[in-house]
DNA sequence: CCTACCGATCGGTAGG
DNA sequence: CCTACCGATCGGTAGG
């Protein structure tokens, strides 16, 4: 594996975990095994460094959404239970993304704004048209608002899966589910679906 | 006004925009107009200060309770509409607090447990429980996970306030609401509401 | 990719 | 509540 990966590697976990900002270059260079100057050689500064890891995150997220146009094809709960699927899944894979993305809108909203503008807004657009003709189409809510209701369920994912891993322990005991993790996607998959579609 | 409430103000305020970490005493010092180490004849150090502002924000919190807890002599709807304008009112009132208590929870994991047992954990079993009840009596839908359902909705709040707060310009127009803030407040409680109740 | 080093800034202390 | 100052650490540079 390229040092160049590593250093990205190890920039991603640290700066999801502590945040960009406590995030040293120092720290990084331990894990990877290398002097710290040395990183400066593969990235320009510490800041084109965290832009990096940003940009390597959303392109993932840029490899997602054609999955999920492609569920576009299916019936509306059918589409609704891909789409949710993919986007939990994608949080879950590696908890860290949440994280990063909490963080770096609360610390950089403005670049973070432009960001989402390019890489979620058209996705965003698509879903919540959709939502929009089938809610004039009578088959989901007419009270449902489609863009504050898609931005509601991102944020609810992202929210939850960044700062509910370290609480849930705060649940008390449960049979029904293996992990803590599988227990939160159900509930926030349920109350999704519930508060998009009528009654059956 | 009190020197050290002034302190602790400015620190609550730039904690909760930055991070505590990223917060330095320099800044707040400026912010009151003494000197640096005029804060630490106030605070015994800068972790202090830092564990200062976020009782100071749970104690607040302690004094919503009770109201949530005098709402339970209302009807089921009625109960719930009271609570979440009263946790949605919380956090409203000053967009820092949800700020403050996010980055706490993704910097200081193991702290804010603690926390959350002493303050949030008593709330949380009230609030699971008579609706553990409500949904037995056949109220409130079966499938509900009440400790998980409760969990979510304090988190889809606060997440969503914590950062959408910088990310309302990504909604596209609209007329029916005054600000982005009451568009979410709105769709948050349609959210919660409706994946409780069965349908009338 | 390394050693050696820089100015700036951090939280905190001494002493008044 | 101040001035003066400390050791530690930060991101980054020079030069090889």
């Amino acid at each position: 594996m390229s040092a160049r990966h590593q250093i990205l590697e190890a920039a991603t976990r640290q700066m999801a975990a502590r945040g960009a900002d406590a995030t040293t270059l120092q720290a990084i260079a331990d894990e990877v095994g290398i002097r710290k100057p040395s990183i400066l050689y593969h990235f320009e500064s510490k800041d084109a460094l965290r832009v990096a890891v940003l940009e390597d995150l959303l392109a993932r997220w840029g490899e997602v959404m054609p999955r999920l146009f492609l569920a576009t094809s299916r019936d509306g709960v059918g589409r609704f239970e891909a789409v949710m699927a993919e986007l939990i899944g994608f949080f879950t894979s590696d908890p860290n993304r949440a994280r990063l993305l909490v963080r770096e809108m609360m610390d950089r909203p403005d670049e973070m704004r432009a960001y989402l503008g390019r890489f979620v807004q058209p996705w965003l657009d698509v879903v919540a048209g959709q939502i929009a003709r089938d809610r004039d189409a009578g088959s989901t809510r007419a009270e449902v608002d489609p863009e504050a209701y898609v931005l509601t369920v991102v944020c609810m994912t992202l929210g939850c899966l960044a700062t509910l891993e370290d609480l849930g322990p705060v649940l008390g005991p449960d049979d029904t589910h293996d992990t803590p993790h599988t227990r939160w996607a159900a509930e926030i998959t349920r109350m999704a679906r519930v508060s998009l579609f009528k009654e059956s």
